[in-house]
RNA sequence: GCCGGUGUAGCUCAGGGGUAGAGCGGUUGUUUUGUAAACAACUGGCCGGGGGUUCGAAUCCCUCCACCGGCUCCA
């Protein structure tokens, strides 16, 4: 054996280290600096400890903490050290897992005694925190047989449940928990703490210490909700101070984006206690932005060949029946109501059994096809309690839902057409960043055979394909009648969202029993295409308000214009110009001069106005207003009102918004 | 539904066993203003609901409700 190693580094170049040199001796040799800033190594694409020997002709990378290996790494060992402070702190604490999340990291507990965290115990975790990291612990990689492991943790039942579990085979959550099947991992920081781990980490707790913890919460033990409620704490650590002082102020920035908050400054909706909770009602201004929406959607879906049908919000519980929602999702409907000598009425969660109603009212023939449907159909459905989110999770909505029957030869096409459709409408609304996720059969739940399924999963799969934007895979995610693309879209702070979705579906038309006349004379029975472009009405609005931070483009905007006169003598000339305005169908009003102009200024300011006009004596003199713009703090003065008003249609109507000059 | 937190005026919040507060808002009057807060007076509350402890409860205890953050769920 040659007492030199070779060793390739991401820059093509190579070093030779002495034989069983380490990761953290290659980091050495490259440079004090990099040693010491150092927390794993990524051998031949793997990412191992800094401990681990290289072998000859690997090529290896040093993980730094600013890189997504590096992050990866600091957080995962950030969670260890977590634990072990909490153990420090109530000693007899059972810890399951501690994984790794996007941005940060959390573990879950079972405090001895029944004993709850606290919001205040987060400071006195995080203290202990970092007297762990000033005592510059080591992370010591040991290997185990599987008897050493349930031996080691004895007292502690979860992690003797995942060496179990990795025992019969186990799921990945389980071995990147413990190790691969016939050996388990550990890392021990001190005598007294030791983890079950599959690695790596950090080679000390000494560079960790950029981290805060952000919050406790319950969580059932496996995400089983029959099983034990845990305490899970959540963190978020980064590379450098910087990282995360950025990080929290992302998480300023979209609480200020809230929905919720904008929607009660911005004077557009609330959820009055009287109606019971997931119940909204939209006030006037909110009111003109979800018509705009809709009004927008209708024209968009006449011009596109859909029919608009209508059906009631209340129905005999046969209809769901049929359709199968009952056996599914009894438990998400509102309860009955029990009529007509025990007849049951229900409360529709859906709208697609009365589209197929509609479809069989009469016979119907090939040439119809395909037949589209459109409904803005309001649906209610008993969201549990806990679960009720803003205008984001309701339990009263409506869906721009439509569905479509059309031939097997159609499908594909109709999808194709169907997509592009989508993609378009929402890029109308400013959201122009997507990808798509192809959700698949549910292993538990699901109707029909295994041919219709991989058919349907493969038709989609092509249609979402041949749109070019980035696919994703839901394993699983689909409908219990059939498979799903959703649209998903990133907004102005890089959330994404689930927008619309489309659904391919056998089987309702088998369980309606829904044919049509096919060009052979044969009673034929369609496919079914499920779409919710909005998804919902309410869902869709609230993103766009997040997305925009409450700023609308002026086509949304509730209102559009506010002119105000310097002095009651401009009173005139300023409901002259909003008449003309507003015969323009712009939504423009004036702001009297009761107040100060600044006073005045300010609150159309801070409702958000596109567009605010200050008329004085030169306007009156020479027909033009001052152009105060949203966003801007350099108003333009003398200003045509013809040349304004041509401005704002074309913005109106292209969909725009303010231009800041 | 489960875990934790929070409920005081329309809004944002202070007060923590002894007569319920501020700012903003609203109303009225005065002010007539060139680009983000004029001045004054007035108005505001069963301290989330119910029960209990106490001579006395916004304050302590129990319970229900609502909201917030998660978990589970999401046709």
């Amino acid at each position: 054996m040659s007492d030199t190693l070779e060793i390739l580094l991401p820059d093509g170049s190579s070093r030779s280290l002495p034989t069983g040199a380490t990761a953290l001796n290659l980091a050495e040799s490259i440079g004090s600096r990099l040693a010491k800033v150092a927390l794993a190594a990524i051998v031949d694409d793997v990412v191992v400890d800094l401990s681990t020997r290289l072998t000859n002709g690997s090529r290896v990378e040093i993980v730094v903490p600013t890189s997504v290996a590096g992050l990866d790494v600091l957080r995962h060992s950030t969670a260890h050290v977590m634990a072990q402070a909490v153990v420090r702190l109530w000693p007899g604490t059972h810890f399951a897992i501690g994984p790794t999340i996007d941005n940060g990291f959390y573990y879950d507990f079972e405090l001895p005694d029944d004993q709850r965290f606290s919001e205040l115990d987060l400071t006195r975790i995080e203290d202990e925190m970092r007297v762990i990291i000033s005592e510059s612990q080591p992370f010591v990689r040991r290997e185990h047989s599987m008897a050493e492991g349930l031996e080691l943790f004895g007292d502690q039942p979860f992690k003797l449940e995942i060496i179990r579990a990795v025992q019969a085979g186990g799921t990945s959550e389980d071995t990147s928990e413990a190790g691969d099947g016939t050996i388990i991992s550990t890392y021990q920081n001190t005598d007294t703490f030791t983890d079950l781990c599959r690695g790596p980490h950090v080679p000390t707790t000494a560079r960790l210490g950029i981290f805060k913890l952000m919050r406790v919460a319950g969580a059932y033990w496996r995400g089983d909700e029959k099983r034990p409620q845990l305490q899970r704490i959540y963190g978020t650590a980064w590379g450098t101070k910087d990282a995360l002082d950025q990080h929290l102020f992302q998480l300023e920035e979209a609480e200020r984006r809230d929905h919720r908050t904008l929607g009660a400054q911005l004077d557009l909706f609330s959820f009055p206690p009287e109606l019971g909770p997931g119940l909204a009602v939209f006030h006037p201004r909110g009111g003109v932005i979800r018509r705009v929406m809709e009004d927008y959607s209708r024209k968009r879906h006449v011009e596109a060949g859909y029919e608009f049908v209508y059906s009631p919000h209340i129905t005999k519980g046969d209809l769901f029946e049929t359709s199968g929602h009952l056996q599914w999702f009894s438990d998400g409907m509102y309860p009955p109501m029990e009529l007509d000598e025990g007849q049951r009425y229900y409360l529709k969660p859906m709208n697609c059994p009365f589209h197929l109603l509609i479809f069989k009212s009469r016979q119907r023939s090939y040439r119809e096809l395909p037949l589209r449907m459109f409904e803005f159909g309001s649906v209610y459905r008993y969201e549990k309690s806990g679960v009720v989110h803003g205008l984001t999770r309701v339990r009263g909505m409506t869906q721009d839902d439509a569905h479509i029957l059309c031939t097997r030869d159609q499908m594909q096409g109709e999808l194709t057409s169907l997509l592009s459709f989508v993609l378009e409408m929402l890029r109308e609304f400013g959201l122009d960043d997507f990808y798509l996720e192809l959700s698949t059969r549910p292993p538990e739940k699901a109707v029909g055979t295994d041919e219709e399924w991989s058919e349907a999963e493969s038709t989609l799969e092509a249609v979402a394909r041949a749109e070019g934007l980035e696919l994703v895979l839901d394993e699983g995610g689909g409908a219990f009648y059939g498979p799903k693309i959703s649209v998903q879209a990133r907004d102005a702070i890089g959330r994404t969202h689930q927008m619309s979705t489309i659904q391919l579906d056998f089987q309702l038309p088998q369980r309606f029993d829904a044919t049509y006349v096919a060009s052979d004379n044969q009673r034929t029975r369609p496919i079914m295409i499920h779409r919710a472009l909005f998804g919902s009405v309410e869902r869709f609005m609230a993103i766009l308000i997040e997305h925009y931070a409450g700023a609308l483009p002026t086509w949304l905007s509730p209102e559009q214009v506010v002119i105000v006169p310097v002095a009651s003598a401009h009173a005139d000339f300023a409901y002259k110009f909003s008449d003309d305005l507003r015969r323009e169908g712009v939504r423009v009003s004036v702001a009297d001069a009761t107040e100060p102009l600044g006073a005045r200024i300010r609150n159309a300011k801070m409702q958000k106005v596109p567009y605010i006009l200050v008329v004085g004596n030169d306007d009156v003199s020479n027909g033009t207003v001052g152009v105060n713009a949203r966003g801007s703090n350099d108003p333009e003065r003398d200003v045509m009102t013809l040349a304004f008003t041509e401005r704002l249609l074309a913005e109106i109507a292209s969909h725009g918004r303010p231009e800041v000059v």
